[in-house]
RNA sequence: GGGGGAGUGCCCGAGUGGUUAAAGGGGACCGGCUGUAAACCGGUUGGCUCCGCCUACGUAGGUUCGAAUCCUACCUCCCCCA
């Protein structure tokens, strides 16, 4: 693999390196070096690729650093491609993994292709964008895939550090694992990338892009690499199974809720990839999380709804006061109300758990602190009062006879 | 084809015949502190008709007064040799 493209010892224009410069803000790389810059000086609107995976059905937000990136793109005029790996979503990306995914079934995939399109909308423009399936491409005759195959080598594609350090773990990697670069490099071949996007986790994916494109005589991507942003613990990426993230689709209460308890440390994190700017000088970090909270929830629902998450917040956590709404629960019973039962259906735990709660001090009637016994409740004292599980789980109770 | 090793609770990981519902850690949950931050402290973490009972250590059998621990078969995974 060593076609050469990119022969052009010609310097790009100030405006061409000007607006290289501004695309590439809060990237971590963009390679080859002076590469974009080189694309830009051709006054052409340029094919940028992101590859997503539709592994998980929601987006969340890690996952709009990159989307946002995309559209910054697309906002200058460049043609966006959104490359939506239905076909490699059953090889699985081993990219940051220490361990095996699990294989999808077609229609698990479909159905969070379709829902991850819907997300991706509220970011990008999408009478702009273009959307492939890699399914179009992918599904080749055994003879283009050995082709394909044959232009890399094992050690090539073993190179990386999450093989490494399987490795070294004895832990398994499947050899359709190891196909995984090349497949993702072809979409680049198939859609005549010009510069392909990807978080850090990504560097080896999308560098092997080039050396496949440049296997097939094309001319080479530049690929751009993207922070990853840390979940709401601050700690690990962001990311669903870790259960740290914040989806674009939570309900303002719960997105404002979740982004209040990212530690302080991220916040600037969270500033400059989400909002691209950084935190407010002067203001207390919690204040420069209120406004962050505000501007995403407006972002991604509307400016009433962040007033209504900030204000449902500030009764619940600052105020310690109930909710302004709070679900009914209906209830059946007759004379006696087993409270574990109630506080099973209601809060969807198990009775054995709602009684240690309860032991612990972490059950409240309208504000008052249910002590451990007695266990049941004439209907008359529970019908319509309001029960709270530790401090954010609200719930009225309705009983019918 | 042959040889070796492993499967434990949400996860990791101890435990190799009996006070073991199973050490320890992580996570989670409740409480305290607070800016619902982090850090920290205390508690809890199989289920239930809860001072007792039931179900649990890959699956199915067996040995034993008694097994996660021993035996048999099966399933799954890993490593090595060919």
């Amino acid at each position: 693999m060593s076609a050469k493209t990119d022969k052009r010892p010609d310097q790009p224009g100030r405006g061409a390196l000007e607006r290289a410069a501004a695309l590439s803000s809060n990237s971590v790389e963009a390679l080859p070096e002076g590469g974009l810059a080189r694309q830009l000086d051709r006054e052409a609107p340029l094919r940028i690729k992101l590859g997503i995976d539709p592994t998980a059905p929601d987006i969340h937000l890690g996952h709009t650093v990159v989307l946002n990136k995309l559209a910054q793109f697309q906002d200058a005029g460049h043609q966006v491609m959104l490359i939506i790996g239905d076909y490699t979503a059953r090889v699985g990306d081993p990219s940051g993994r220490s361990d095996q995914r699990p294989m999808l079934t077609p229609d698990q995939i479909d159905a969070n292709a379709a829902t991850f399109q819907e997300q991706a909308f509220k970011i990008l423009d999408r009478s702009r964008t273009e959307v492939r399936f890699n399914s179009e491409w992918l599904r080749m005759e055994a003879e283009e895939l050995f082709s394909l195959m044959a232009k890399a080598t094992i050690a090539r594609l073993l190179e990386r550090d999450d093989f490494q350090k399987r490795i070294e773990a004895e832990k398994p990697i499947s050899a359709l694992e190891l196909l995984y670069p090349l497949l993702q490099g072809y979409d680049s071949v198939a859609i005549d990338a010009e510069v392909e996007l990807g978080g850090t986790d990504q560097k080896f994916n999308l560098l092997f892009g080039r050396d496949v494109q440049a296997a097939y005589d094309r001319p080479q991507q530049t690929v751009m690499t993207m922070p990853i942003l840390p979940g709401i613990d601050g700690v690990r990426r962001m990311s669903k199974s870790l259960g740290n993230y914040v989806g674009v689709t939570d309900p303002p209460e719960e997105m404002f809720g979740k982004l209040m308890r990212v530690p302080d440390t991220s916040l600037n994190e969270y500033w400059q990839l989400l909002l691209g700017e950084d935190p407010p000088a002067g203001e207390s970090p919690s204040e420069a999380k209120r406004e962050l909270g505000r501007r995403l929830v407006a972002r991604f629902h509307d400016e009433e709804a962040a007033a209504g998450a900030e204000e449902q917040f500030n009764r619940l956590f600052v105020r310690h006061e109930a909710p302004a709404e709070i679900d009914d629960f209906e209830l059946i019973a007759d004379g006696e109300v087993h409270l574990p039962a109630a506080l099973a259906e209601i809060f969807g735990i198990s009775r054995s758990e709602a009684r240690r709660v309860l032991t612990q001090g972490g059950v409240k009637r309208d504000g008052e602190v249910l002590p451990p016994e007695p266990l049941d409740y004439p209907v008359s004292e529970l019908d319509g009062s309001v029960l709270q599980l530790g401090k954010r789980r609200f719930g009225r109770l309705r009983i019918k006879a």
